[in-house]
Parts: structure tokens; C-alpha cells; sequence
DNA sequence: TTAACAATCGAAAACGTTTTCGGTAATTTC
DNA sequence: GAAATTACCGAAAACGTTTTCGATTGTTAA
């Protein structure tokens, strides 16, 4: 028992597929009595349109494509949610790759959805990604473009972001607010855009403050699989070589949960002796005790606004009407907990 | 500058599109001269065949489906992770879909992917199916389909899973011999077969070790969306109920980690009043404290093992060979942390 | 020289839709 | 009763591939 055609239909109706096809569509110039008979046996033989020949005739998949450096993250499955929900409401389907933070797989998979024919994409850039020649293929393809929280700033297309400096400079602010005097941050790897941009908010907190800036308070991460261990591991670093240290603002809660975990095992205490800042608010920080005072980060919504976006650019293009690229901030809020006085 | 045909290279070497075919896809019958031409001009235009039309001639879409109860999760991110990955392997884009544990989206979502024509499909049951018959339509339809995780052991499909009982055997023994004289349950809602199977198998340990089973003792919870609150709930109903308890096997981690957090919060020590083990192993499971005890549900190896699967019944329909379902059953493991003696 | 044979190419059909453009029959209008 | 209108239907082209089956060269064997 295959999947019904158009065909089928015709035959055992002794129609013809142009009939067919428009008793189901709805056409005007199709009797009521036709009508009637077609959708009866159409659903007597569970017919689907076959999407292949849609696509092709339709010259639109509906169906866009999606890439994350990785799937399981509190952060991008949100925003996963987030597309996925959106898309089916206007019914598209969203395809989802993972680039593995890898520069070379984002190419491939970009290559991938381009021959796949999708209508748009959407994508965060891995962290190893500093040249941005596949994405202005794209553009130049004329294929609707979204990009969200890892961005290029100077690509030409579309973008949902959050304002990362000002939420570091909340976050900094926030420290001082309580009492802290002399604030250290562990911050992600030197390229991504964001890690730049939170240590820059950082920064300007403390001046704008009349703290001194300390470049050796400032640890690096990667933020990769490892995140929680290099948590620890910075941690332990930052108890040997300061000892004046009584606030850290961290650039994600993984690596701040795992500098919590090391800062207990070695009985510093939090908030007393240490008052600690994440970011992203995940799950996890409100569940830990203490609680994580953290940056709420909206997965969902950047989701969701990031295919409304796209949305918008696929039906500008139906209609060839030009488009310009929009850029989206997402408000971002403190969330206090028990991890800063 | 909009995507190239075969049309496009035919029309600028004056070839046939036959010929300019033949040559992308290396038949011998094109000279070596031609050959190279094609190739050339097909690059520098950019050439990416069509899939549309490609899935039309070729009755395939290397493209499966994927309907899942939740995206922010634990287990199903690594599941999702898993699958992708090997996908990716073997050449396959995956389609993902959410049901939200809804038995009416599923429906509708196996129907959506059906019309797309993917060529398998993967799923994971929500809660509220009880009705088979949306999924014996896809088998009737002789398209590829595995179950895993979540599954309805009366539809005749291959299937991916835990041993669910044995899993709740050891936690519960585990309980049993380290001194747990009392030991309570947290389980699941009344459908999903795991939730009875975990309950199955707690049940058979406390009988087998000469105990008595105690319908009062286990609590039952959805485990949606409000997991870590029924902890609570079910935490505080506990202590209300019984105050011999001294030890509980719980369905779910997050579920265990709420009802620790409640715990706490009324001063019952862990583990020294009541020990808990958890199941599945959330990340999060090793990073409280005390450490999450708990049952290893290798997420990652059963989105790997459920694709390999699918992947054979593909390629066995395309040869026209018959194939008879096949279950896999994957190991679990006792993770042995804190929360226990 | 002719027949056989490679080597190289193209015409055409097919996949299943959608949509334009006519065509026929039935109905209405004058 | 002829003309105009409406209601209903179908032929055919197009979307971009893949693949079968010939067709046309030039080359070799008899």
C-alpha cells in the first residue's frame, strides 16, 4: 500500500488530475458533487500531497534550516523550543544541524541546507568561525538570513541578540552595589562576540565605578564540553594568586557552578567571602544552593523572534519586495539570588 | 543571482543537460574533456542540484523525521544529539518535531511528516498516548519507524530502550543494601510504559528481598513541565504521611532534586535520614549537593543506536527485502554519588 | 572496403504537482 | 430562437532531475 497520487484519485473517479487538484484546493470552478466525491476518497485514501512535487512546482519548502554549535545546552535547546514552536504555527518545519563549535562543519551544513533548498536559515556562529565568506554567499544567494546570539556584527543580514555589554554591566554593577571592592571575571574564549562584549561591560562598570581595571583578574575559558571543570579550574587558580578577591562576575553559569563547587570545597563561602554573578540563568542556578544570582538570557523568545524575523524576509522575497536587515535586542534582567548579598 | 541549473551549464558549453548530468555524477560515457568543463563551470556557478527535484526522481529525501515529548531536556537533547550525528554520517538531514506530550500534535505532526515524504521516522511517545492507530498507519504505509525510549510495546516496530525494570530493580536494591529499612516511591504518570515498568521493578525488589510493598508509599506525578515543584510537593506530602521513611527510589532526577531541595529546607539530612536515587542522570545530578545517586539512561547511545536502526530498515526497503522489527536494548548503570550510604 | 565496435553525446520519458487557457454543455437573456 | 453568459471540466506546460535507449561519430578488425 503506497501513498496515494493525484493519479489515483483521477482514475478510479474517472476525472482528470487537473480536476482533482483543484476540487482539493478549493477552486471555484469545481462542482459541489465532485467536490465531495474527491475529498471522500482522498481521505478514504489517506492522500498526501507529495511534498517533492509541491516544493518543486511551488519553487518553497517550507521548510527553513537551523544551526547551533550545540543541541544539549539549557540555552540553545530554549531556543530550539523557541523556532520550532514559532515555525509550525506558520507552518514550516525546521531542520537542525549542530556545528560542533567547528568553522569547517558550519561551511558543509550551510552547503547542506543551501542544495536542501530551504527557505531561510538561521544560525549562531561556533566559536572557531572568524571568516564570514560562507554567510555572504548566502546573502548573495539572496536567501533569507537570521542570525542570533553568537553574530558577525559586520554581516549584512538580520540579527537577535541581547545587549551582552550592559548585561555584564549590570551584573558588574550589581556587585558593587553589594558591597564588593575588588571584582574578578572569568570570561569565554577571545573571539565569540559576546565574551568580548560582556569583559567590555565588565570593564566599563568598574571605570564608570572608580575601580581600577586589573587585567590579571580576568581568566579565560573556553566554555566548551568543559565548562563546569574549568570553572573549578579557574577558581583554584584565582584562590592562589589573589587573596583580596570578594566578587566574581562569570561569563556562564556552568563555569560559575563550577567555580561555586570548588570555592565550597576549599570553605570559601558564598556570599560571605565571595559573591558570585552567572549568566544565562540556567535551570540548574535555581536549584543549586546557594542559588545563582545570574543575567536571565531569553532562549525562548530569541527563538521565537529570530523566525519571526525570518518570516518576515521569506514573504518580502515571495513578493520580491527588497528588504533591509533588522536587528533585534532582547531585554535581559537580573535575576538575585543567594550567590550575591 | 539565483541558484543554477543543469539548464544554465548545459546552455553556456552548449551541451545537452544530459550530458552536463552525466558528467556531474561521473558516468563513464562522458569524455574526460567535457568532464572537466562541467565540473569547472558547475563550481564557479555555484551548482547545488535541486533536491526538490532530485527527491522527486529518486523517491527518497535523506531527510528523516524526529517527534520527541520535549527539546528541553536532559536525556532528549542527547538523544537528539545522538541522532543528528549519525544522520549527519550516513548523509541524512533530520526534521524535528516537538509534541509537547500531546497525543492530538502527534498525530498531526506524524501526518505532516508523512506528507514531506522523509524517509523514516523516529519517535518518542508523549504521555497521553494510549491509541495506536496513527502509528500502525505509518507501519500499514511500509515506512521505516523506530520507537525508542517512550514506546508502545504492542506496535509492531523496531524499538530502542532500557531495560526500565531491571534499572529500578538495582536502585531500589542499592537502597536495600546500604541499610534502607522503609523506602518509598516517586513515580510517573499511569500511562508511559517506563513509569510502570520502574515501578514493576521496584516492586519486585522489595518483595524479593522479603519487604512488603506498601501502596501508600509511592507517590505518583506527572513529570512535565513542573517536575522539580511535584518534588517538592510529593517531599513535603512524605513527611506528612510517614515518618519512617528512610529511603526513596525516584522515577526522574529532576523530580529527586526537588524533593532535596524540600528536604533540606526542613532540615531532613541526606543521607543520613533518608537516602534517594534518582534516574537518568542529569548533568545537574553530579553538580548538587550531596550528588545526586542515580541510573545512567545513555541518551547520546540510544539517538545513535535508534538512527543505525532506522537506517537499516531504509536501506532494506530500497532493496525491496522484507525485515522484521528488532528491539535493542541498551545497558543502564548505577551511578553511585552522595545521596546515599 | 565493409562490418563491427568503441566513444561520445542527446532525445525523451518520468517523478507528482500547480496553473493557465480553452472547450463544451447548460443556462440565462434579449 | 439566437446570443450571451455561466458552470464545469481537461489538455498541456512547467518545475529540475535521472536514466533508458538510440544516434552519431570515429576507429579498428576482417
Amino acid at each position: 500500500m503506497k501513498q496515494a497520487t493525484l493519479k489515483d484519485i483521477a482514475e478510479q473517479l474517472n476525472l482528470s488530475i487537473t480536476t482533482v487538484s483543484k476540487a482539493l484546493k478549493g477552486y471555484p470552478d469545481v462542482s459541489k458533487k465532485t467536490r465531495a466525491m474527491v475529498k471522500e476518497l482522498a481521505t478514504t485514501l489517506n492522500y498526501k500531497p507529495n511534498a517533492f512535487a509541491v516544493n518543486l512546482r511551488t519553487k518553497e519548502s517550507k521548510t527553513i534550516g537551523l544551526i547551533i554549535p550545540v543541541i544539549v545546552h539549557h540555552f540553545f535547546s530554549n531556543v530550539i523550543r523557541g523556532i520550532v514552536a514559532q515555525a509550525e504555527k506558520k507552518g514550516y518545519l525546521v531542520i537542525i544541524l549542530q556545528s560542533n563549535e567547528s568553522y569547517e562543519l558550519e561551511k558543509k551544513q550551510l552547503d547542506l541546507l543551501m542544495s536542501q533548498r530551504v527557505d531561510g536559515i538561521i544560525i549562531s556562529l561556533a566559536n572557531g568561525t572568524a571568516d564570514f565568506k560562507h554567510l555572504n554567499t548566502i546573502i548573495a544567494q539572496n536567501k533569507p538570513l537570521v542570525m542570533f546570539d553568537k553574530i558577525a556584527k559586520v554581516v549584512q543580514c538580520s540579527k537577535v541578540i541581547i545587549d551582552d555589554r550592559k548585561a555584564a554591566y549590570m551584573a558588574t554593577q550589581h556587585l558593587i552595589d553589594t558591597g564588593c571592592k575588588r571584582i574578578a571575571h572569568f570570561r569565554g574564549a577571545l573571539l565569540p562576540q559576546n565574551s568580548i562584549d560582556r569583559f567590555l561591560g565588565y570593564k566599563k562598570a568598574l571605570i564608570d565605578n572608580g575601580f581600577p581595571y586589573d587585567p590579571s583578574l580576568v581568566y579565560i575559558c573556553e566554555c566548551g564540553d568543559m565548562s563546569f571543570e574549568e570553572g573549578q579550574k579557574n577558581a583554584k587558580q584565582l584562590l592562589e594568586d589573589h587573596n583580596d578577591v570578594d566578587g566574581i562576575f562569570i561569563n556562564t553559569d556552568l563555569v560559575a557552578i563550577g567555580a561555586m563547587t570548588e570555592f565550597s570545597k576549599q570553605g570559601v563561602k558564598i556570599p560571605e567571602d565571595i559573591s558570585i554573578v552567572g549568566f544565562s540563568n540556567w535551570f540548574m542556578s535555581s536549584v543549586i544552593s546557594p542559588g545563582l544570582t545570574t543575567i536571565d538570557q531569553p532562549g525562548y523568545d530569541m527563538g521565537k523572534s529570530a523566525f519571526k524575523q525570518l518570516f518576515k524576509e521569506i514573504k518580502a522575497k515571495k513578493k520580491n519586495k527588497p528588504f533591509t536587515p533588522k536587528t533585534v535586542t532582547l531585554e535581559t534582567a537580573l535575576v538575585k539570588r543567594d550567590s550575591t548579598k
